[in-house]
DNA sequence: TAACTTAGTTGTATTAATCAACTAAGTTAG
DNA sequence: CTAACTTAGTTGATTAATACAACTAAGTTA
């Protein structure tokens, strides 16, 4: 922060911002999880004006008082609807303008958010709107305000980090199996990846760490449960994940 | 838009911005342009309260009757400074605290453009701000608000496109030549770059053609200029540039 | 006309994805 | 007990793009 001499003293304490015509600014969430082998996102149906009864984006104004930043309003926001405290989350584009809601000019910053589906049975927690999740495939043709595209930009963002990144995880409890982990990849994108080139990647990138003598067992040979190692974030990868023919899912 | 009923009319007829409190909110623009072999960066040098004297990205208030979205104001801003009415541009994330703006809760829109250095003569036009190109590498190490911060995020976001798409091409006037292009690929990344492999990445993309006749004479062997194709717009490629040992640059 | 400079091409080596086939290690059905 | 089944994990040949170096092409300049 900057020294702040006496002459910017007087200029800030005459300065009245409800002397400026502003417009309403609110932060906006796309909250993915996987599901039933499916991706889908938090939708609430809203229950006041405007765009009442209709399906939103999870989100609302930022408290200037209880807010230290737009990550926290937008943090507050996803804790009321999924009691999630910790996700991944990571900043979209904003957007604005004198159309998008019928109080007025207004502005929103997107979010994207990722978390595990093994951590919200709380959703319906708080507050009186509906919260669901909806599959990528099943969402409603029209949404409140201009959420549709804010939810597009977040599908557009989500997929294309995946190509490139070590993302995923976030998606997962904290143990899980490379194919767990390859399953992700292959829901999320649509498509079905090479086991082999996948496992090569991962060793490469070298984010994650055999957990010793854990494994996952099933009706079948067991699997290795691997971790995040704890000093790596996310990892980016000079090239994107390939693709196999077959069919795709998700 | 949605229908709009008596009971939301109602509503909507009550409603009154000013009876809550609610942040400010600008849009900041970091300009890119390459000038003299290096990358540079658009900065004006504040004339008025808060940060008065300080150098700080290119921006301000949106003017809710002026402006029909955020891009307008991006644009709007972008033409004062340097006249240019029709960049590339792109929404950056937003930024937004409690202590950014010492007038109070802040928010802004980054936005980032590309200009080519042959149309940016006009700086330094209207306003009482002075106006500077700085390159990258001589930015003043302290900017006004959290300007650097914005700045940083527009840096990495330019170099990161440059590795995976067609990007790079609005920086050059309407026709070029390949080597032209490459330099500016290696001035932006600052490594040096294997030349057939550019050239194949080129070709395949599929985003440029050859001027037919058309080329740029020097004192050595004349080279093809190409241009855009008017049906393709930004082409991502599946995978990085490569790279050359050797010094890079910019 | 030879030296110089930049444009543009060609060919080999390396690397990572692609594809298919294989082995490994458990459970389940008979 | 054992064969069938399923999923885990590995191996090796093929393909495609980069990495690197050397080459040819076509102009200007001394």
């Amino acid at each position: 922060m900057h020294a702040v001499d006496q002459d910017e003293q007087a200029f800030l304490s005459q300065y009245n911002i409800h002397d400026y015509e502003v417009p309403l600014t609110s932060v906006d969430l796309v909250i993915f999880t996987v599901r039933a082998e499916t991706l889908q996102v938090l939708l609430v149906q809203r229950g006041e004006h405007p765009y009442r009864g209709w399906w939103a984006l999870p989100g609302g104004f930022i408290d200037i008082h209880r807010d230290q930043d737009l990550e926290a309003t937008a943090l507050r926001k996803l804790q009321e609807k999924t009691g999630v405290l910790s996700p991944y989350l990571e900043p979209l584009q904003g957007f604005g303008n004198k159309t998008r809601d019928p109080r007025g000019w207004s502005t929103t910053f997107g979010y994207f958010a990722l978390i595990p589906s093994d951590k919200l049975e709380l959703v319906h927690g708080a507050g009186t709107e509906a919260a669901q999740w909806f599959p990528l495939s099943a969402i409603p043709t029209s949404l409140a305000f201009d959420h549709a595209e804010i939810l597009a930009c977040g599908v557009s963002r989500l997929r294309s980090k995946v190509e490139y990144s070590s993302l995923l995880v976030h998606l997962l409890p904290s143990q899980f199996t490379l194919s767990e982990l390859q399953r992700m990849h292959e829901i999320v994108l649509g498509r079905t990846l090479d086991k082999s080139a996948f496992r090569k990647r991962i060793k490469d990138g070298d984010y994650l760490e055999e957990i010793p003598g854990q494994q996952r067992l099933g009706s079948n040979r067991p699997a290795q449960l691997y971790r995040c190692r704890p000093d790596k974030s996310t990892v980016y990868f000079s090239r994107a994940l390939g693709e196999r023919q077959g069919s795709g899912s998700g």
